[in-house]
RNA sequence: CGGGGCGUAGCGUAGUGGCUAGCGCGCCUGCUUUGGGAGCAGGAGAUCGGGAGUUCGAAUCUCCCCGCCCCGACCA
C-alpha cells in the first residue's frame, strides 16, 4: 500500500515555468518526473510505478506473440557501427565517447548491429528461423533539439524488436506479426492511435508504419481520410493526377512580366493581360535545391511551397537538402532567378524533379528564362519532360485520398510506435547468412519494431488528462484505488487503513492518503492530480456507515456502505 | 545550427544603478482548525547561473561563458 504520509512525493501547486505541454507539466506537478537537463529526467516513484506499468503491458503483449527478451548494453563499442556505416552515418545525434585507452565507444541510440551480431553468434541453420526478439532498454540520442517533456528526450526508453527470417514472404509474416501485437499492446494501454504508412527514410528497407497517437502538441503531421480510412504520414502521402490531353493546346507563348517578382504578382499580370480566370495553381514554380551539392530542380505548382522533408524522404538517399543561396546561383549564369523554366533546364545540366500535380500534358504558365519574362501554354511532354516525378509540393488539407479521391483532413500526432521491413542491409553489412534447405549459405532479411515506452507515458497523459490533472487507465495507474481519509478522528483512519487492506487481499493496488496534517481540500486536489481511477473517501458519511466512491474521468460519485464498498469497487473497475 | 525569450530560496515570482533582495506556495515550531489547496504567531532557507569589467556603489550597465524554454532546420 502506498501511503502518503511516507510516499517520497511532493506536489507542486503552479505549473513549472519550463513546461509548455500538458503531460509535462502534470506528470512535474503530480511528482512523477523531474528535469535534470534537457531531454534527461528523472522518475519519482509515482513516476517510475506508471512506467513498470506500462513497460508490463508491453512485455506481456510481447511475450504472448512468441517474442523473447533480451538485453543489451547501451554503452557499445564502435566496431559494428562503423561496420554498416552508421558510427558516420548517424552525425551529430550519436553520443560518442572514449574509453581510458582511448577505444571509441557510443551509448546506443538503436540496436540493429548488436541484435544482428546476437543472431549471428547463435544461429547458423533456416531450421532456426523465423525469430523474434526483443529488449526494453534505455536509449541515448543527442537531439539537436529536445522537446515537449518527456516526448522527445535525448535519453528514453524504448522498445525494440527485430524479426530474423529466410525470405520476403517470411519477413511479411514476422511484420504482420508485430503489427498485430502493437495493435494488442496500444488497445491495452488505453490510447487512440492511427496506423499510418510512411516513408522508410534512413532506416532504408521496403515497407513501414507509424503508429501514431492523435494530439495537439504532436510533432508528426498525418493525413486521415474520413471516407475510406487511408491514413499516410505527409511525407508518404500520395497524389494521383492523371495525365492530360494537350492537344488543343497553343504553341507556347512568351510575353513581357516585368515587377512580378512573386507568384500573386504574376497571377496578377496574368489576368489582366489575358483577361482573367487565373490563380496560382495555373503557375509553375521552379525551386533551385541543393542535394548533397548537386543543384536539381524541382517543379510544383505555384501555390504550393515545396516541402523539403517530403521531397527528400521520397527522393532517397540524400543527406543534406537545401534551398539554393545566391551563391549557388551564381555558379548557374543561365539561371534567370524569378524566371526559371523547366524549358532549358537540361541545357544546364541540371536534374529536373517534378511533383506528380505536374501531369504529363498538363499545361502552365512558367518563367521563360530571361529576365522580366514569363511564358504560357508550356506542356509538360511537348515543351520539357521531367527527368523523374517525385512527391515533393506541400500536403494540405482537402487534397485528394489516392484510395477514394476524398478530401483528407490533416492532424498532428505523436508517434509512439514503428514497424520496418529493414530487409537485408544490416544482415547484408554484417554477413548474417544462415544455411538453406539445399545447404546454400542465404543472407537473412530483418524487420526491426520500436515502441517509444517513456513517449507512450506522455502521450497517454496526454490523450487522458483533463483541467484538474493526470487521468490513467486502470491498468497504468500508480493505484487502482485512492483512498482519502478526510477527517481527523482516529476510527475514521483505521477504518481508512482497513479498507486499503481488503482491497489489496483482493489483488486491487492501493494509494492511501493517511497524512495527518493535510485538510480534506489538499487531499481531494493531489488525488485528482495524481490521477488513479477511482477515489474513495472515508469521510463524513462513515457516521451512516458509508464511505464515497468516485469515479476520477467521469466525477460520477455515490455513497456505498462500507462492508459492501471492496465489491462496488471492484466491479467498478471491471 | 539560425531566430526569439529567459536564468533571483525546493516551486512560482517582484525588484531597470542606491538602505539589510521583497512576496506567495512549500518547509520547521507553537496554538487553533479538518469535506475542496484553512487561520494566527514565530522561524529556517538566496554565493541573484558563472567569470571579467565599468562605477563611490551592480540582481540591475558592458563583454565573455554556461544553462533552460519556444519556433525553424534536424529527428531509427
Amino acid at each position: 500500500m502506498l501511503k502518503m504520509s511516507t510516499l517520497f512525493l511532493r506536489t507542486l501547486r503552479d505549473d513549472p515555468a519550463d513546461a509548455e505541454v500538458a503531460s509535462h507539466k502534470l506528470l512535474v506537478r503530480a511528482g512523477y518526473v523531474r528535469r535534470i537537463a534537457a531531454g534527461i529526467y528523472s522518475w519519482l516513484p509515482l513516476g517510475v510505478i506508471t512506467l513498470r506499468n506500462v513497460e508490463r503491458v508491453i512485455r506481456e503483449e510481447m511475450d504472448n506473440a512468441g517474442f523473447q527478451e533480451v538485453n543489451f548494453p547501451a554503452l557499445l563499442p564502435r566496431e559494428a557501427y562503423e561496420t554498416t556505416n552508421r558510427w558516420e552515418e548517424y552525425g551529430p545525434s550519436l553520443f560518442r565517447l572514449q574509453d581510458r585507452k582511448g577505444g571509441d565507444y557510443l551509448l546506443g541510440p538503436t540496436h540493429e548491429e548488436m541484435f544482428t551480431l546476437m543472431v549471428k553468434g547463435e544461429y547458423s541453420s533456416y531450421k532456426d528461423l523465423p525469430l523474434s526478439i526483443y529488449q526494453i532498454q534505455t536509449k541515448f540520442r543527442d537531439e539537436a533539439r529536445p522537446r515537449s517533456g518527456i516526448i522527445r528526450g535525448r535519453e528514453f526508453v524504448m522498445k525494440d524488436s527485430y524479426s530474423f527470417d529466410l525470405d520476403d514472404a517470411g519477413l511479411e509474416v514476422s511484420y504482420q506479426n508485430h503489427r498485430d501485437a502493437y495493435v494488442k499492446t496500444f488497445d491495452r494501454l488505453g490510447m487512440k492511435y492511427n496506423i499510418v504508412k510512411a516513408v522508410s527514410g534512413a532506416m532504408g528497407g521496403s515497407k513501414s508504419e507509424e503508429f501514431l497517437a492523435p494530439c495537439s502538441t504532436g510533432e508528426d503531421t498525418y493525413v486521415l481520410c474520413p471516407q475510406c480510412g487511408f491514413a499516410a504520414n505527409v511525407e508518404a502521402m500520395v497524389t494521383k493526377v492523371d495525365a492530360q490531353d494537350s492537344s488543343k493546346v497553343p504553341a507556347v507563348e512568351a510575353f513581357d512580366s516585368p515587377n512580378t517578382p512573386t507568384i500573386d504578382t504574376l497571377v496578377e499580370l496574368l489576368n489582366s493581360k489575358f483577361g482573367g480566370g487565373y490563380t496560382g495553381a495555373h503557375t509553375l514554380k521552379n525551386v533551385m535545391l541543393m542535394a548533397d551539392n548537386k543543384a536539381v530542380c524541382v517543379l510544383v505548382p505555384g501555390d504550393r511551397e515545396v516541402d523539403l522533408k517530403r521531397f527528400q524522404e521520397n527522393l532517397g538517399g540524400i543527406h543534406e537538402l537545401r534551398v539554393f543561396e545566391d551563391a549557388d546561383f551564381a555558379k548557374f549564369p543561365a539561371l534567370v532567378k524569378g524566371y526559371i523554366g523547366p524549358q532549358d533546364a537540361k541545357k544546364s545540366g541540371i536534374t529536373v524533379y517534378a511533383d506528380p500535380r505536374i501531369a504529363p500534358g498538363s499545361s502552365w504558365v512558367t518563367g521563360a528564362n530571361q529576365k522580366d519574362r514569363h511564358a504560357r501554354n508550356v506542356v509538360n511532354g511537348r515543351d520539357f519532360t521531367p527527368d523523374a516525378y517525385v512527391e515533393a509540393a506541400e500536403v494540405r488539407a482537402g487534397d485528394a485520398c489516392p484510395e477514394c479521391a476524398t478530401p483528407v483532413v490533416i492532424d498532428r500526432a505523436i508517434e509512439i510506435g514503428h514497424i520496418f521491413q529493414l530487409g537485408r542491409k544490416y544482415a547484408e553489412a554484417l554477413n548474417l547468412t544462415v544455411l538453406d534447405h539445399n545447404g546454400k549459405s542465404q543472407i537473412v532479411t530483418m524487420g526491426s519494431y520500436g515502441i517509444g515506452v517513456t513517449r507512450a507515458v506522455a502521450a497517454i497523459a496526454e490523450q487522458t488528462h483533463d483541467e484538474i490533472g493526470l487521468n490513467w487507465p486502470a491498468e497504468l495507474a500508480p493505484a487502482k484505488v485512492h483512498i482519502v481519509a478526510a477527517g481527523k478522528d482516529d476510527l475514521l483512519f483505521e477504518t481508512a487503513f482497513k479498507l486499503g487492506t481488503d482491497l489489496e487481499a483482493q489483488g486491487i493496488s492501493v494509494m492511501l492518503d493517511d497524512r495527518r496534517d493535510a485538510s480534506p481540500g489538499v487531499k481531494f486536489k493531489d488525488a485528482e492530480l495524481i490521477g488513479n481511477p477511482i477515489i474513495v473517501v472515508v469521510g463524513k458519511a462513515l457516521a451512516e456507515g458509508n464511505v464515497e466512491v468516485r469515479v476520477r474521468k467521469s466525477g460520477e460519485k455515490k455513497e456505498v456502505a462500507l462492508s459492501s464498498a471492496v465489491a462496488a469497487i471492484t466491479d467498478l473497475l471491471k
